[in-house]
DNA sequence: AGAATCTTACTTAACGTTCGTTAATGTTCC
DNA sequence: GGAACATTAACGAACGTTAAGTAAGATTCT
């Protein structure tokens, strides 16, 4: 089959190139970085993708989609306020550790501030889940402002992995400190401590 | 004087260099761009600096320089650790409100992960307010992790502006949710709930 | 069925541009 | 006159992209 051959090609570029934009971003890959990772010539790219943008574009929506899933199943499954939120810190947390790629690439993308990419991420990925985050929010703490507690809940997570490659040359920084399950349990135990004896 | 005029453009340059490495990246920003804005010829540019390389590490560590002591003085201060918590929130959201660039530099180096800089990074800039906060954490928190609690408070603070633009793609997002007063009174309020009533 | 043709997925070679950097050459000021 | 600071011009390499050609497999025609 032709087409599945092409397909197949197209999507192991994607699937190559979505590392090494997440390492050195859109501007620090060249097409031929790619070609070269890939195993084929620079101009066969462009078979597949018109141009470098919508290689990045396709790339970076590739590795968004699905994404969301599982932290919306977790904050829409039954269960008390609290026990949501528990779960959605323990996916949330999950996903972050299991796809640093997708970690790298959404932070990228909000530093570079394209906003057709932006809005993409926020309506494709975001969307949802974090309208059921603020909703949580809504039901955990009716005196805050629902939407800043979905992004400070957001956050508690994101930033332990973003700063885990400075934290161990700052003082008291050891190696389990990156570890998934501690990051979840340390920022289920402050969430609790803040919204959990109203 | 020569040396005087010498070091003014110098500093010219990276004044110059700073915001556009904020924005665009390392890779995203050429010797001659920069020689465009400064508004001299790209080779002059050299005879400030050896490379790219020293340029960029030069610019990155004048953004860096002085940044702490706000902070660490907010920490260090006397008061009730839940007065001093409530003045680090503020000064720390004062600070990133009021240097985009900083902090766009900042997570760019988080990011890009070179060993040397985030070295610097950690050692020249946030070693000493980071100290001074885990001790407000363990004052405030002895059952909690004191590293993990302080890398909780900033990501707090900082991921409210990293999301600024997809946030106002997303449900409920307002205008007013990126006013560092109002970010100062969110993250605040929801760690006095956390840290205050023990 | 088998030759002719078309399509697909790739190649090598090259285009014009921009990159970081250097060389050679003024200009300015003590 | 000699540092210090700039210029213009150019280097080779790398950039994104296009052109032209090829090998193989599918499709069509007789």
């Amino acid at each position: 089959m032709r087409n599945a051959k092409k397909r197949d090609t197209r999507m192991y570029i994607i699937e190559k190139a979505i590392p090494m934009f997440a390492a050195r971003g859109y501007s620090g890959v060249s097409m031929r970085h790619i070609s070269q990772a890939v195993g084929i010539s620079a101009a066969a790219l462009y078979h597949h993708f018109p141009d470098k943008q919508k290689l990045y574009f396709d790339a970076m929506a590739h590795a968004f989609t699905d994404k969301a899933e599982g932290i919306t199943e977790a904050l829409e499954d039954s269960g008390t306020p609290l026990e949501r939120l528990e779960r959605f810190v323990d996916s949330f947390t999950e996903l972050m550790g299991e796809d640093p790629d997708f970690r790298a690439l959404l932070q990228r993308e909000l530093l570079e501030g394209d906003e057709t990419r932006l809005k993409l991420v926020a309506e494709q990925v975001f969307s949802r889940p974090f309208q059921a985050m603020t909703a949580l929010a809504e039901e955990l703490a009716p005196d805050c402002d629902a939407h800043m507690l979905a992004i400070s809940m957001a956050g508690l997570v994101l930033f332990h992995f973003e700063t885990a490659p400075v934290r161990r040359f700052l003082p008291g920084g050891r190696a389990e400190h990156n570890d998934p399950k501690n990051i979840a349990r340390h920022v289920t135990k402050l969430l609790l401590k803040a919204l959990g004896g109203s």
